[in-house]
DNA sequence: TCGAAAGTGGCACTCAGTGTCAAGGGAGGC
DNA sequence: GCCTCCCTTGACACTGAGTGCCACTTTCGA
């Protein structure tokens, strides 16, 4: 019940936040804005974010997750092209379940350089997630053998791009056909066989 | 002459800002810090540089300008594999150069993480470069195919794992040979044959 | 030698982010 | 019904990053 109002208030700074940031731009729009527009004190944004740049970036932070969940649940023997493209595809999901309101903030975190360098340094955690789990399943050790996380690299890179091609056909691109032709690329590379 | 002094005192900042962020952490020094410790004031400060990351990422710069012109160079006939692995060398090759400063720097940038993410940012324009040189030599559209982004993207992912590698071994290991290695996991992806 | 131009320092300001404390508001025990 | 405890919120003050402005110094060319 405590925990069903907290989300709604992020929800309610969210919303305000990207109002905001769509009409003004991310580094022109400040806290005080935000919480004025909100309906809230400074104290209490800073409580439910812990940076501005947060409540753009908290908006992709399940995608990391799911897709290493996803990953995980693959089953153990499918080859990693296939298990990675899975675990992509239930990001992308996210996108195409949602496009409007995930469109906003891909393109708003794509043209904000500091966002954008936030969200990299997220991808940078996924990375090292899908990495792990990609050495497991391979037998192999992540500290000696590059291959896990040049290809956990590697489905990221595919990731990035689907993502970026799709926000400047300003949503009319197909996420997923995206990801297939981006995966096309890498496939010869994620066959562990040498 | 007066370019002279400019490098020069550029030069004094970036070793008083390296000391203390090796000593007290990158979010521990303050500016207050760095300025007083390199003689000048506060306001120079921020004429030489943007930021307080900047210091630190500026020093990484010319590597990706090294890459870029590296590319360009290359001969129009090459393989991609090939012209990405001598650009990619060519700001390896810094590192071996002068591995001390190198490895300090890097190992600075990679457990700091908002230093990592501006990093990461940088190297996305390192990549759009990349990706605007493969396109032209391949004669491919970057708009509608997505091998010379992808193939950028490998590179630069290698690249990366390179650098992570050397910094986790405090420059035991060979640049040039993880960057071999990790060449060769993407290897079997950079044949642009359809 | 004089004057323009560039570099430097000092000051005041905005804005992000944090610690602290007091007030409000709901849930449970008397 | 009332009191108490706990959690949330708001207000204030503070640090630190980054910027605009102005005065001063240095330097270079006329």
């Amino acid at each position: 019940m405590a925990e069903r109002k907290r989300q709604l208030v992020a929800a309610e700074i969210t919303e305000a936040a990207l109002q905001l940031c769509a009409v003004k731009g991310f580094d022109s729009t400040t806290v005080d804005e935000i919480v004025e527009a909100a309906g809230i004190s400074r104290r209490t944004f800073f409580r439910y974010f812990s940076s501005k740049e947060d409540v753009a970036i908290q908006l992709l932070a399940s995608l990391g997750a799911d897709m290493r969940d996803e990953l995980r649940a693959r089953p153990a023997g499918e080859a990693p092209a296939v298990a990675l493209r899975h675990a992509v595809g239930m990001a992308i999901d996210h996108c195409v379940d949602e496009p409007v309101k995930s469109l906003r903030v891909v393109q708003l975190i794509l043209r904000t350089p500091v966002l954008h360098a936030r969200m990299l340094e997220r991808q940078a955690q996924w990375r090292e997630w899908l990495t792990a789990d990609l050495a497991g399943r391979l037998g192999r050790d992540p500290a000696t053998d590059l291959f896990p996380e040049m290809a956990a690299g590697m489905a990221l890179a595919a990731f990035e791009a689907a993502m970026r091609h799709w926000s400047v056909s300003d949503g009319a691109a197909d996420p997923h056909e995206l990801t297939d032709r981006a995966f096309a690329v890498i496939g010869p590379a994620l066959d562990p066989r040498r």
